[in-house]
DNA sequence: GTCTATAGAAAGATAGAC
DNA sequence: GTCTATCTTTCTATAGAC
């Protein structure tokens, strides 16, 4: 419950902000599938009925979802000489409620759905790939990093599909470090 | 449809082996909440009650066809020195039904659903991730092996979320030179 | 502005006819 | 051995009360 006991004040606005905030919580750690109305309402300590009204479908609510993520600056704000270091501790080592990396986990996440992936591939393009692309920069920058990001997203996956990487501390420092000198590597040139 | 025209010859054993054909294709392309029972029974022309019948419930037959892949022996059968090309150009230029990666699609697809997770994490680890750690092998096999399936099937992702690369033949071609260089790399060592 | 109640759709599972 | 018919559950979406 991330809201306090008692009634809770006729505020759409909050109330809507609040939504939107659980959702997102939601479709980071949840596929789209298995997130219901029910659930984020339950978050936030309103009745589903509600989600409806302000969002229209569950659809129209994982797109505003999507766009209120930003433009992949997790990812690209921060020194670019640590990139690869930065960004492969935080796949490996945080849990996924701390992530920074929220737009890309909702968007493997949405693997889960023809629906949710058609939300996503209207908005990739233009709200990830292309501002990444040109943060990596020529030469081939679109190559770049698209293999940048996939990485990123298979390694996310690889740890959730099997619940952790079933590997030691010592060997998931030595994963990190490796991990990070490929993407380091992409992004360089 | 999988079966000829007419009455299909009432014969058990090849009619389980079709359902499981059909069953595997469908969970390779599409999520598992998206798969349905009567989809699967339709592919080969029976009615949706025989799936249950033959496999108790969805979960069961989700179970028996990631039993049915084999240890990922698609991605370790070949030149070992081909390996990084190989992957590379199946992940990037092969559609997907064409694909000899199943292990790992069926992989990928089970983050669609919770109870399809678990079933993968029960299996993962002793039908792929073992015997490929093992194929790559000293040092630190278990290391490589996970980067390298991590950045594989990240890769695929990619590919379906966004609807292909949306890149031109040349930066594809590309990518696929960078991609197998970068798995070869992880596999020598 | 928020909640109760419910309609309507879809899917998995099952009993029994043929 | 296979199919028809149906039960049950679950979820989204909506109408209307407070």
């Amino acid at each position: 419950m991330l809201c306090s006991d008692g009634p809770r004040p006729r505020n759409a606005g909050a109330t809507r902000a609040a939504i939107l905030d659980a959702a997102r919580e939601r479709f980071i750690r949840e596929s789209y599938d298995d997130v219901g109305l029910r659930s984020i309402a339950g978050d936030v300590g309103v009745d589903a009925a509600l989600v409806s009204r302000y969002f229209g479908s569950k659809e129209e609510l994982f797109e505003t979802v999507v766009d209120s993520c930003g433009k992949g600056g997790e990812l690209m704000s921060g020194d670019r000489a640590t990139f690869g270091q930065r960004v492969a501790r935080d796949v490996i080592f945080e849990p996924r409620n701390e992530t920074k990396l929220k737009g890309l986990m909702i968007m493997l996440r949405s693997m889960s759905s023809t629906k949710a992936m058609e939300v996503v591939q209207r908005n990739a393009d233009t709200r990830f790939h292309g501002p990444f692309a040109e943060w990596v920069g020529a030469p081939d920058g679109a190559v770049r990093a698209r293999l940048a990001a996939g990485f990123i997203m298979g390694m996310a996956i690889s740890r959730d599909v099997t619940g952790g990487y079933g590997l030691n501390a010592d060997e998931c420092e030595r994963m990190a470090n490796r991990m990070g000198i490929i993407l380091q590597d992409l992004i360089d040139g």
